[in-house]
DNA sequence: AATGTTTGTAGTATAAATATTACAACTGAT
DNA sequence: ATCAGTTGTAATATTTATACTACAAACATT
């Protein structure tokens, strides 16, 4: 008898990977969570075995959740579930704790096979990921341009190809004007994008969005 | 007995929509389609009820398919479904003959709701957007937001889309930066568009860039 | 023809973005 | 343990962008 905690905003995400759950893992409890404050709950009084978390949420830094957990709840398995295929955060993710990262678009076989992965305690990542960070470390001159960025800037980034302007970002992140200019012009040096249009086009190849 | 037709590239919301379909609206059958060819596909050799489309997918011009869908197949209802709750884009979902539009976080009860207003001909609008659009959905001139553009206005656009300056237009354009100036926020103002990031997406979905 | 609307254009004042410089804290390599 | 590079942060000065206003010419509508 397993229990699992699926945290995402989205209820049909959720009652998506909930059947495979059901389906797949019986005797089994899927337990749901739309938000990070209805997680900490439930894993308060709950034991898991596995929790299925979206890499995207409303108000909530998921790295931070993700190293919570971890460290919390030590025998707790953290996998993280993305809408990208090539999440540029993956890397940050399974430092922070997690077990594993897998693409909504991967397919059910995929995410079974993740599942009992990250269950037998074992890292779970896919073959693209693989590439792109085998490369990193081996240094191929390839990769994804993004994994240059630090944390910061990645957010920066991030809310730069959203739309959001310097002001609004400084204003978001509590920081001001001035620093988010410097984190602006730096990723922009680093990505060797001149504007917004050259950025979002970047992050399209590269799956950031 | 029913046939719809779930048109997601994201295999766990299929799985998700399709449970609830299943148990609601029994007999019913659920065909999926994980891109614009396979959808195709299906609706020529099916009849469906109602195509739920997602809508932002990978290489497809989501107006455009509903377009094709709904001159087409004239009796086939097509609900649009997305994972941001306000999409500045549903007023030309609906425009290009949409019948309803639902947020992926809107939850099963209001999935069912909007599923059976549109099965029974009428529109479905969330809330939130039904403010936002404040009426204008009555007259169907649909089309290419772009059209209502002056040609200079296009010019601007076109530039900014391409990561133009405000500066680098007016001189190329031998022309001052308020004039500049003025064409960018006739043009935001037209389009409906807050900045670069959404005049960029907006032009990708119309096929302008 | 009379009237209302859109278009092309710009000035001025204000707000926002950027470049430059700086510096302490942290990270990685030797 | 040391030293160079990176990161998170910001002040200041300057450059750019924007809001607001304006106006004549071109269009469109009665």
């Amino acid at each position: 008898m397993r229990n699992f905690l699926l945290i995402d905003d989205h209820e049909v995400v959720r009652a998506g990977v909930k059947i495979v759950l059901t389906e797949l893992y019986k005797p089994s409890t899927i337990y749901e969570a739309h938000d990070e404050k209805s997680a900490l709950k439930q894993l308060k009084s709950t034991h898991f075995d596995l929790v299925i978390m979206d890499v995207q949420m409303p108000d909530t830094n998921t790295v931070s959740l993700i190293e919570y957990i971890t460290i919390t709840y030590p025998d707790v398995k953290v996998l993280m579930f993305s809408m990208s295929a090539e999440n540029i955060y993956a890397k940050r993710f399974l430092k922070a704790g997690a077990m594993g990262f897998v693409s909504k678009n991967a397919g059910m076989a995929e995410l079974k096979k993740a599942i009992d992965l990250v269950l037998g305690n074992r890292r779970y990542i896919s073959e693209t990921l693989i590439d792109i960070m085998a490369g990193d470390i081996g240094k191929k001159e390839n990769g994804n341009p993004f994994d240059k960025l630090s944390a910061r800037e990645l957010d920066i980034a991030t809310l730069m190809m959203k739309g959001k302007s310097i002001s609004e970002i400084a204003d978001q992140l509590n920081i001001t004007v001035s620093t988010t200019g410097t984190y602006k012009s730096r990723l922009f040096d680093k990505l060797s994008v001149k504007n917004i249009a050259e950025l979002i086009e970047l992050g399209r190849v590269f799956g950031i969005i």
